[in-house]
DNA sequence: TCATCACCTGGAGA
DNA sequence: ATCTCCAGGTGAT
């Protein structure tokens, strides 16, 4: 159990695996699920309807963790400028659903997708003075019409959310089921889910599912592969990978960053949208 | 199995 | 102003 002040903050919502999430002051607020948080990095005084040391893996192991991964200089170097960075624990619904609408945009646009959701279908709630509402119910959204999907200006997507919600809700993806299966398992059953392949599979199944071994290879990811491993993994350009090309890469960067693998992952992306000066949340 | 291409939308740059 | 291009990809052909 990692200490509170090893956690920063600011650091780990600005990472791209969540988008619920607004700076008021010195708090960030912010939606998983059904439940709002209000973080704040000093003092550590953290406010939740849910539970945050589960929303923060406070029970990772990190000294281990980060020793694992520290497996040649560029890592090591990423560590170095983010070390509070965090994998987060998410709602496996909304995780779902977040990365279904990441498909070809932006965090800024995703964001804004996803807060079209919740004021549509969300439930109005109040926490700490705030409200706020909180991401739709399975139920809900898989009675979606198209109409008021698309309302909410999630574009092509709109069909991929709505086939997405009906298999959550007809019981077709079991979220308990999948964190008890293995990676492979739970990618493959992910896939099934017309909207989802490898990369966004490979997200929901690192930030929902407990599934440490998985490693999304997104555009930023690939360019990280070329730049930095390019004598490590074979086969390795700026052209889109197919699906085996994709299967393949992870293999291999599972043998070598090790079964941490979408620690190691999560640290090199933030350090390099932070080298191009990208912006977050 | 692989290569192309289209796809909603919003923002940035020419 | 208007256009083009791109953004944490995926499905259809």
């Amino acid at each position: 159990m990692q200490k509170t002040d090893s956690i920063n903050v600011e650091t780990t919502v600005n990472s791209g695996q969540v988008f619920l999430w607004n700076k008021i002051g010195e708090q960030w607020i912010g939606i998983d699920g059904q439940d709002i948080m209000i973080l704040r990095q000093k003092p550590y005084n953290l406010k939740s309807s849910g539970n945050i040391d589960n929303f923060l893996r406070k029970d990772d192991d990190l000294e281990k963790i980060l020793k694992n991964i520290s497996i040649d200089s560029t890592v090591r170097g990423a560590i170095k400028q983010s070390p509070g960075l965090r994998l987060i624990r998410q709602d496996p619904f909304q995780c779902y659903i977040s990365f279904v609408c990441s498909s070809n945009s932006s965090i800024q646009n995703i964001k804004s997708m996803l807060e079209n959701l919740c004021r549509k279908f969300g439930i109005k709630k109040e926490l700490g003075g705030y409200q706020l509402y909180t991401f739709p119910k399975v139920e809900t959204l898989a009675n979606a019409t198209m109409k008021e999907l698309l309302d909410c200006r999630l574009g092509f997507r709109a069909k991929y959310v709505k086939e997405a919600a009906k298999a959550v809700y007809s019981n077709k993806i079991n979220f308990k089921d999948l964190r008890k299966s293995n990676y492979q398992e739970a990618v493959r059953s992910l896939k099934s889910i017309l909207g989802i392949g490898n990369k966004i599979a490979d997200c929901i199944a690192l930030f929902s599912l407990d599934k440490l071994e998985a490693f999304p290879i997104d555009r930023w990811t690939q360019r990280i592969l070329l730049k930095y491993y390019k004598d490590s993994f074979c086969d390795i350009s700026e052209k889109p990978l197919t699906e085996k090309k994709y299967e393949k890469l992870h293999d291999d960067i599972v043998k070598y960053f090790g079964p941490y693998a979408g620690y190691s992952q999560q640290f090199l992306f933030k350090m390099e949208r932070d080298l191009n000066k990208k912006s977050w949340l």
